[in-house]
DNA sequence: AACGATACGGAGTGCTGACTCCGCTTGTCA
DNA sequence: TGACAAGCGGAGTCAGCACTCCGTATCGTT
């Protein structure tokens, strides 16, 4: 039996409310504040997600698979080095609260719940893949692997959070990116 | 009157099993776990810091107050390019726990407690002083200001602290050292 | 349209953690 | 060394939050 079609439709009112309020408010921010948002009772969030962390963990589960298809669209790109520091950019630009990218990450590999394990391998693989690309093509330093590439990811994202001036993030994100290079 | 000192003693307990605590378990840890590891009552905790809130503003203050130290020690070096490059290797190396650094550096920036606010214009102050210094003397790129140095060294520590393994840190670190150069 | 199954809302529960209060202890000064 | 102020410990209070439960509403099917 498939799930009733307002089921569904809650389910992922809740997970895009819990985005943005944990992105906006931090990650301590209360379930009722999650409900409210997603324009649900208390009682709906807890049917779709039994704790509070089994939703925090579908939270980032789903910023962890869009950064994995960034990459792995990425990965097609004729011109590899220079979609690897398009990576950069486009990660720490984009997320409304760059911080919660870098959260993202940090949980997974802190393994907030074993859920996100293989969507973290997913993600972990599409950026290997990108970076050896990049790196055979002599844009991108040899002497890293992916492990340090996802820790200056994370680093990024924590850097420009920092930050509040557009032009400084460039030139932030410039010192990455040079840093990169071979 | 000058208190008394058995209130001296217990307050500099305090601080420092805040500073523990705060860096092993996170700052959402349990003031009860504080004045546990301080061995002293809740009450005395609270006499000495009114909220908790006023306890992390001490705990972070105390933490750049160190950062503030090291980079002011450092200005004085007669290789300042040298000098501002190690300041990142020992700040990135020294914290118990690397992410602790990056929290107190962030929390100065959102400005938990105006408390802080001179001791991060010092802090400041005094890697301006170190940037330019090192600027100057050709080993730091010119693009970037005090505010870009801070964030990434906010990056830099949030970067390693996502790393495990010790050569996979002085690897990461490289690419920051590598991309502050001219 | 009517009925069973599925899902919903939100008042209620229990627990945790920040903060208070006061009887007792300890330091300090004469 | 006695007395009083300053400081201490920790049981107690209260607010907030995760999670439950069940009467009610909605969906899908015949």
């Amino acid at each position: 039996m498939s799930p009733r079609a307002d089921a569904v439709r809650n389910r992922t009112k809740v997970l895009a409310a819990a985005d943005e309020v944990f992105a906006e408010l931090g990650t301590d921010a209360s379930t009722d504040e999650v409900a409210r948002r997603a324009g649900v009772g208390i009682g709906t969030v807890f049917r779709h997600f039994p704790t509070k962390e089994a939703l925090l963990a579908s939270v980032f589960q789903e910023r962890l698979r869009q950064v994995g298809n960034e990459a792995a669209a990425m990965a097609t790109s004729d011109d590899p080095a220079e979609a690897f520091h398009e990576l950069f950019t486009k990660l720490i630009g984009n997320s409304r609260t760059k911080q919660a990218l870098g959260e993202a990450l940090t949980a997974a590999g802190i393994d907030i719940d074993d859920a996100i394990a293989p969507v973290r391998d997913e993600v972990r693989e599409a950026i290997a893949i990108l970076l050896a690309k990049a790196q055979e093509a002599g844009g991108v330093r040899g002497d890293i692997g992916v492990d340090e590439a996802i820790a200056l990811l994370i680093g990024a994202s924590q850097a420009s959070a920092a930050v509040i001036d557009i032009s400084m993030r460039a030139r932030t994100l410039n010192v990455f990116l040079d840093g990169l290079r071979p």
